[in-house]
RNA sequence: UGGGGCGUCGCCAAGCGGUAAGGCAACGGGUUUUGGUCCCGUCAUUCGAGGGUUCGAAUCCUUCCGCCCCAGCCA
């Protein structure tokens, strides 16, 4: 893992601490219950809750949930997991923006008190027509000079439920004329007669963004309210209403820009089609970009975090290549991961000159990368599977696999020599018949002589079936977004191979593994145990594949 | 045509007036019982473009160009 590296919010930050303006920092991590958090969130996860332990300060989980409509448990569940999976620990400080409800209102009493705010009973449309354009300032509400009293009676009836929904909403008051949409009296509180997953139906009016988020920054002491770019137009008002009400601290809002990552999406509302059209088996479906996606399909934390760590945090706009977090995956993996055989495409080998009936066990090395993984026994017999790709009748330059006449090592066991191919009727080749050298017993000869090419393999016998899926990525096109802004559908960028099932053979000791393990299936890739596995019937996700440079000099010799 | 941002290698990203870090990708080579890992090497005379200030500019000033965000009672 790289060491930490800067940027120009840890800039503020030291210099913040170094004038004393704070004696320690306080961040916070708020996510809105609507969806799951996905990778994008995760960025922001580890520059808060990161920012807190590298400048020994705290950071705060704190669920933004002041819209009803969209949130639920179920998101709240989820997001405490992933955070924790994460390795993130907020202590005591888990809050929620309904459990300052009561605080809201009142501040929103004092802004009516201070002739800021009024109750407004323009229709949506008419407070739309009013807003004005980019271009031409806005008009101010009929209602915008109420009284204070009437102010009061009014925002007391919009809470006591005595109008509908769409009726009236408190704005505050601010400047029609602003270029600065969002300061062009913005509503801060709005009827909503829709029972609260935490509140149930104590209330029927519910703060907006704006309103809530700088005051619960406020209420918590943050020092450092760190968000994404497009909030930037929103900070003038975030600092309106900490300017004009008695809070007990103006926190500093910083903007950053949010991770875009090369062939999938990131927006919520797109995700949650992906899952509702079923496009994909879920929200934790192991190809979507949320962590509980990319948990189920074998990344690990420490991987994610590097890969965090590694895309650094400015304000530019970025589309990250998803190769960087394989990268990440792979790095972490090499150093952890068992290694174990299987293939995924079975071609069956039948060694001529080993004893029919006779069985052994040679002994294996389970991490290469880790000499205290120990060693294992892995079993050999007279017919055995190795991949079909490892084999060609006619093969090219460079390649040192198995070919007619080739002599070639299987990982941990013998040298064979291909001597015959055998063939169904259609011309398909359906089994290989080599012959063995006893003395190659473990890998090496007494003769010393090399042997270019190794390959997995795995007993005819002793070897159990795996169900694979092989995972490629989710889009078609490097960036989804883009390319739907230009008129594309979301369905003709999904990629149709994104996953693929295969029936494997592996080597018996995986089923000894529990849903979640990650290893490596020597020269094929990563993988790790599905939670759809039996004891039965194994289920394997393929997490990455090991980089393949063959696949590399091939695409160059066909190329010429 | 309003406001707010951003433009440094294919992708991220340092740089904060003293003469372009690093990572990923890519490309060479070495080691290797995973064509994996590891190791070594190559990869921006130039910082969106033009002017200016300065002994000296990616860094300061200026003009222009390009891209992103904002007209929810979403966040």
């Amino acid at each position: 893992m790289l060491e930490k590296k800067s940027n120009f919010i840890k800039q503020i930050i030291e210099k913040d601490l170094a004038d004393g303006k704070h004696k320690t920092i306080i961040t916070r991590f708020p996510p809105e219950p609507n969806g799951y958090l996905h990778i994008g969130h995760a960025k922001s996860i580890c520059l808060n809750f990161g920012l807190a332990e590298e400048y020994q300060g705290r950071c705060h989980l704190r669920f933004d949930d002041t819209n009803p409509e969209k949130e639920s448990p179920e998101y709240v569940e989820s997001i405490k997991e992933d955070v924790k999976w994460l390795g993130f620990d907020w202590g005591e400080h888990l809050y929620f923006a309904s459990d300052y409800f009561e605080k809201f209102y009142n501040y929103a009493l004092e802004l009516i008190k201070k002739g800021k705010a009024y109750v407004c009973q323009l229709s949506p449309e008419e407070i739309r027509e009013y807003r004005g354009t980019l271009t031409e300032p806005g008009k101010e509400s009929p209602y915008r000079n109420r009284s204070v009293e009437e102010n009061l009676e009014l925002f007391e009836k919009m809470k006591n439920g005595e109008f509908e929904e769409g009726e009236c909403v408190l704005r505050a008051k601010i400047d029609m004329s602003s270029p600065n949409l969002n300061m062009r009296d913005p509503v801060i509180y709005r009827i909503k007669k829709i029972r609260h997953h935490r509140t149930g139906d104590k209330w029927c009016i519910y703060p907006t963004y704006d309103f809530a988020h700088c005051l619960s920054d406020a209420i918590e002491g943050i020092t450092h309210s760190l968000c994404t770019l497009e909030f930037e137009d929103h900070r003038p008002l975030y600092d309106w209403f900490l300017d004009e009400l008695n809070t007990p601290c103006h926190p500093q809002q910083i903007e950053f820009a949010r991770l875009n990552l090369s062939y999938t999406v990131m927006s919520k509302r797109k995700l949650n089609l992906l899952v509702q059209e079923g496009y994909v088996s879920g929200w934790d479906d192991p190809r979507m970009p949320t962590i509980s996606g990319m948990r189920r399909r074998g990344y690990t934390p420490e991987a994610i975090k590097d890969f965090c760590e590694r895309i650094g945090i400015a304000k530019s706009d970025n589309l990250v290549d998803y190769s960087l977090l394989e990268h990440c995956v792979r790095e972490d993996l090499n150093k952890r991961a068992l290694r174990f055989m299987g293939v995924l495409e079975p071609l069956k080998v039948v060694i001529v000159n080993y004893p029919e009936e006779q069985e052994e066990e040679l002994e294996a090395i389970n991490n290469p990368e880790d000499p205290s993984a120990g060693k294992r026994k892995i079993p050999f017999s007279r017919e055995i599977y190795i991949e079909k790709s490892d084999f060609r009748e006619d093969p090219p330059r460079k390649f040192f696999r198995l070919a007619p006449g080739k002599e070639v090592r299987l990982r941990y066991a013998y040298y064979i020599t291909c001597e015959e191919v055998v063939k169904d009727e259609q011309g398909n080749i359906v089994e290989l018949r080599c012959t063995y050298d006893p003395e190659s017993r473990g890998g090496y000869t007494p003769d010393g002589r090399k042997v270019k090419g190794t390959l997995h393999w795995v007993d005819a016998r002793k070897a159990k079936k795996a169900k694979v899926r092989l995972y490629d990525r989710l889009f078609l096109v490097e960036n989804p977004a883009l390319e739907e802004k230009k008129g594309k559908s979301f369905k003709e960028l999904l990629n149709p191979e994104s996953l693929k099932e295969v029936e494997a053979l592996v080597e018996p000791a995986l089923y000894g593994l529990k849903p979640g393990d990650v290893f490596q299936l020597e020269r094929v890739g990563y993988f790790c145990v599905d939670r759809d596995s039996t004891s039965e019937s194994l289920v394997l996700n393929r997490t990455v594949t090991l980089k393949d440079s063959w696949a590399k000099i091939e695409a160059k010799l066909s190329e010429k």
